[in-house]
DNA sequence: ATGTATATCGAAAACGTTTTCGTGTTGAAA
DNA sequence: TTTCAACACGAAAACGTTTTCGATATACAT
């Protein structure tokens, strides 16, 4: 087993200094063409390469981006990653990922862990419980230390920082009002409690849309989620006691499901019921029918949040306030659970 | 901007050396109490914590996992990270994940970037251009530096390490027989290109279970398929030509599509047609009808391989040779795609 | 008074780099 | 022969830790 070289030991080897090998190897004028051949076919010939860890020390540069997000099995956390991978690899940066679990101990937990040297910055976005909290300390702690910090999707007005985001709100509008240019009136909305801050919004662009045609807000179809496994029976009783004739769904999860429970009961879509989603998952492609949905690009959110966090990085932009928030624009992906 | 504090300033501002503050953060007996308390009251003021770089370098050890995968935008390596970063979690160690996009010179480059010292170990999962070259020097290299690899799912016999997978063969020869014991005969294979290790996996078992049973393997019932584009066409021509009465997909994405197709030529599914499809992702619980599968049990392969890896970092393991391959069991979770 | 044990602390090396500065040698100009 | 620049290289600091070893001082026993 043959461990890697250092440039002590090929100085060793070669009998000069470690300065001599160094500078011979970034091609310094300062050493004679003789020892530079002779030290740079050497180092080939051991396969040298500076130590990553050591350069990070002297350089007080890690050249690694943290992302902490919820969860990692989820289409559209899994494509911002892609994105972030993409322009980090660009850049000649590493990406090293956490997940909160939506737990803000994790979260926590996991951002002090990479904040003691391990990361130049970070990507994040916030679980549900820091979101429910609203307790960022843990956050404006490492911004105070100088370290930049990009969120995404779910995000907090209190932190100051860079943010990329999608219009939640004019996305939940212009969907619901796609619905009702269809003649449909009886919208229903399936959505989840309101500290989720994209919920929130997708929620107001509903409202809103609903007040600006003068369509009177049902509360009773409005669905407020809260897990997983109140999906099938909160939906149920949706069904079951109200008269519908479209469905928006904050996500795919809930409208596939409100799809199959509809079909089960006999009622066709898009014909009976109309649905659209957001997220453009994989769910909506495949399903049957396939999903109207509003796309999210999750890869191009992810580039655009790894541009900004190494332009501050590599600018210093010690310029705090004027921070962006940079919007990517979303749009209908229309399929067969909407009439045409 | 208040910068983290080290060692050294602490020293400086309490008038002792820097032997001195390490020592007491970490209650070493020699030192006294009255100095101990009162370098432990400052470093927990200004928040101090040890950076972890500077560890890194001096103990050899990043206490991190390089995780290099094809792509992440896909439910079945998603899982296998999750699983892989709850077990390095509770073991104080961060996970890097990069990306290969099925490129054998990514898969290099990054292999190397991360060789450097970034990384104590990695995990990985060959790019399909790997498997197809079969050159695996990159891998072999950093074998021979010492550094520790668990191969999961795509592996490789020609590298000598750990590996975690699922008896692709024998999973493919009991789905097939499950398909038969329901008396179906006419079954056909969707699979990939023979150099994917699983997709020949899956093959062998296919013909072995047929053979076993005494039935003619038919040529015309195995359709490859190479990348998605063709998936269609493939299908198509598969169920334009053929009497097929069941089908074995080597993913999800084939078995829907070929599900979609069928039930657009008005075959009934499971009545006319039954479908099995390895990898137990997201589109098989929601798609219509809903999909047997053979579950691969991504979270669980996670945990292995790292605990593997871990396990050889911590013990110091070079007791090359006795490398394990361990086997995650398998199991037929059915759905509505085929006869009950 | 001398010797010894104990308590408390600091200096320095080490991890692997890069970079600044200094030093010695050579050659040529004066 | 002296002087000075150009050339080629090495020593050492720095990044932030941990740890070994040595040093000093105090207390106690002889």
């Amino acid at each position: 087993m043959r461990r890697k070289v250092t440039l002590k030991q090929i100085a060793k080897e070669l009998d000069v200094s470690i300065s001599t090998v160094s500078k011979s190897l970034r091609d310094s004028p300062e050493i004679s063409e003789d020892t530079r051949v002779k030290v740079q076919a050497f180092a080939k010939l051991y396969n040298y390469k500076p130590n990553n860890i050591a350069l990070s020390l002297k350089n007080k540069k890690t050249k690694t981006i943290g992302i902490i997000i919820p969860e990692i099995v989820h289409h559209f956390f899994a494509t911002v990653i892609s994105g972030i991978e993409q322009v980090a690899n660009e850049s000649g940066y590493n990406v090293i990922v956490c997940l909160s679990d939506e737990s803000f101990d994790k979260e926590v937990i996991n951002m002090e862990m990479l904040a003691n040297g391990s990361t130049d910055g970070f990507i994040m976005s916030l679980s549900k419980e820091t979101q429910q909290k609203k307790d960022f300390h843990h956050l404006q702690e490492v911004i105070n230390q100088g370290m930049p910090i990009v969120l995404f999707d779910r995000i907090s007005n209190e932190i100051m920082c860079d943010k990329v985001i999608i219009d939640d709100q004019l996305a939940a509008y212009e969907a619901t009002n796609f619905l009702i240019s269809k003649g449909l009136k009886r919208i229903a909305l399936l959505t989840t409690v309101d500290y989720v801050s994209v919920g929130k919004l997708r929620t107001d662009g509903y409202l809103n849309v609903l007040h600006d045609h003068g369509i009177d807000v049902d509360d009773s179809l409005i669905v407020r989620i809260e897990d997983t496994e109140q999906c099938d029976e909160k939906i149920n009783e949706l069904l079951e006691n109200q008269s519908v004739d479209a469905i928006l769904a904050v996500n795919e999860l809930f409208a596939v499901t409100a799809m199959k429970l509809a079909m089960s009961k006999g009622i066709k879509i898009p014909e009976d019921l109309s649905v659209v989603a957001f997220t453009d998952g994989i769910i909506s492609k495949y399903s049957t029918p396939t999903i109207t949905t509003i796309s999210q690009n999750g890869i191009k959110m992810g580039r655009k949040a790894a541009e900004m966090l190494i332009k501050r990085l590599e600018l210093e932009l010690e310029d705090d306030e004027h921070y962006k928030t940079e919007i990517i624009e979303t749009n209908l992906i229309i399929r067969e659970s909407t009439k045409s």
